[in-house]
DNA sequence: GGATAATTTGACCGATTGGTAAACATTACA
DNA sequence: TGTAATGTTTACCAATCGGTCAAATTATCC
C-alpha cells in the first residue's frame, strides 16, 4: 500500500526526487501565470505529463504544491541581497546588485511572476516569511546603506525606499514583460533590452538624470 | 420581456447606470486580487450584494465585465502620462509626473493591481491596446524626453527605460503593498510612507545617489 | 390605474474543480 | 526470484464553475 507523502520518514527515493522536480517545474509554469486561485491541478498535470492523481501522490493538495514552490523560490530570490557586501565599495556593490537582480529577471521570469502574483493577492501564504526573514535581511542591509550615507559615500536617502526602487525597476522587466515588449516594439524587444535596461538603471542610480535648470 | 443588454440601443436608464457602477466596483475588488481566472461571478455578486443572474443581466459574461473594467481603468491610468507637458520645464514635469503616479498608487491601488494582474498573465485581453494607443502615447512622450536630452536639459538616457522606471517604482507601492508594509514594519507603514517614497524618488530621479568614490 | 417594458430571482444545466478509492503496475531488495 | 513497498491509473465523488430560463417583481408612462 502506498504511504502518503507527508507520513514518510525514510529518505526520498530517486523517483521521488525526479518526479517532484518535474511537478514543481510544471507548477511554476502554471502558478506564475494564473496565480494560485486561477491555476488548476489538471493544468499542472498536463504540463508535467502525468495524471492528476499521480501529482496528488507527491503533493497531497494544490496548496502543498504551491507552498513547496514558494518556499524554494523565496530562498533563491533573496540570494542577490544576501550577497550584498557590507565591506565592499558602495558604487560597485549597488551596481552589481542591480545587475544581479536584472539577470534574475531575465533568467527566472517565472519565479519573479510567481512572487508578484502572491504579493498582488495580499501574500496569504507567505506573510510570515515577509515579516520575519525578509524584514530581518532588509533591515540588516538598510543599516549598511545608512552607514554609507552617514559616511558621505553616497547621498543621504531612505535605504528602504532605495531597496524598493531596485526591486521594482529590475523585476518590472520580468513581471511586465508583455508591456515592455509592446511599447518597445518588435525591433527593440529582443534580449538586448536587458543590456539597455542595465545601462540605464546603473546611470539612474549612480547619477540620476542630472537635470540642469534651463 | 427583458432585452439583452448588448442589443439595447436606447439610452441607459438611471437604474442601469447605478447598477453597472455597483457591479464594476465589486468586480474591481475581486479581479484586482485574484485576477481574471481566479475570480468567480459568485464572488463579485456577493460583494455587489445582488444575485448572480442579476449581474449577468447587465454584463452577459464574466469576460464582458472584465473587459468593461479594463477599458475604463486603462483610460484613467494613462491620464498622468497624457498630462506630461512637452512645453514644460523638464525637472518640474518629471517631478510632477512621479508625484501624480505615486498619488494614483496611493488612491487607486485596486486599479493598479488589476492592471498588474493582467500583465502577469500575459495581457490576453489588452495586448492590442498596449501595442496601439499605449505605444503611441509612450512614443510621443519619449520623443519629448529625447529632445530634452539632446538640448542638454537632462542627462542622455533611454527615454523608454526612464518611463518604465517611473512606472515600476511608483506602482510598486500599490502592487507590492503587503511587502512594503511587512518590511517597513507597523511603525512606518502608515500613510506617511507615500511622503517618504515621494521624497526619495524625486531625489533619485533628479540627482541619483550622487555616489562619490571613496 | 392599467399596460408595457425593465429588473430581479430561484431553480437548474452541463462542465470543471479539488480530491479520493481501489485496482493495477513497477521497483527495490532479500 | 519472490515479495513487500512504491508508484500509477481508471473511475468516481461532491462542490463549484459560468451561464440559462421562466416566472415573479418592480418601475415607467399614458
Amino acid at each position: 500500500m502506498a504511504i502518503p507523502r507527508a507520513a514518510r520518514t525514510q529518505r526520498r527515493t530517486r523517483i521521488q526526487e525526479e518526479k517532484e522536480e518535474i511537478i514543481l517545474e510544471a507548477a511554476l509554469d502554471v502558478f506564475s501565470v494564473s496565480g494560485f486561485r486561477g491555476s488548476t491541478i489538471d493544468q499542472i498535470a498536463e504540463v508535467a505529463g502525468m495524471s492528476k492523481p499521480n501529482l496528488l501522490y507527491y503533493f497531497r493538495t494544490k496548496e502543498a504544491m504551491h507552498r513547496a514552490l514558494i518556499d524554494r523560490v523565496l530562498f533563491t530570490w533573496l540570494e542577490p541581497l544576501r550577497a550584498f557586501d557590507s565591506n565592499g565599495d558602495p558604487e560597485s556593490e549597488i551596481r552589481s546588485y542591480i545587475r544581479r537582480k536584472l539577470e534574475m529577471a531575465r533568467d527566472f521570469p517565472r519565479e519573479s511572476r510567481l512572487f508578484a502574483n502572491e504579493m498582488l493577492q495580499g501574500a496569504p501564504h507567505v506573510e510570515d516569511e515577509l515579516r520575519g526573514p525578509l524584514k530581518s535581511l532588509v533591515d540588516e542591509k538598510a543599516q549598511v546603506i545608512r552607514a554609507w550615507a552617514q559616511a558621505g559615500k553616497i547621498a543621504k536617502c531612505d535605504p528602504y525606499h532605495l531597496i524598493f526602487s531596485i526591486w521594482s525597476t529590475t523585476q518590472h522587466y520580468a513581471d511586465f514583460d508583455v508591456q515592455v515588449r509592446a511599447v518597445l516594439g518588435d525591433e527593440h524587444s529582443g534580449e538586448g533590452r536587458f543590456e539597455d535596461a542595465a545601462r540605464y538603471l546603473e546611470q539612474l542610480f549612480v547619477d540620476g538624470l542630472r537635470i540642469r535648470q534651463g
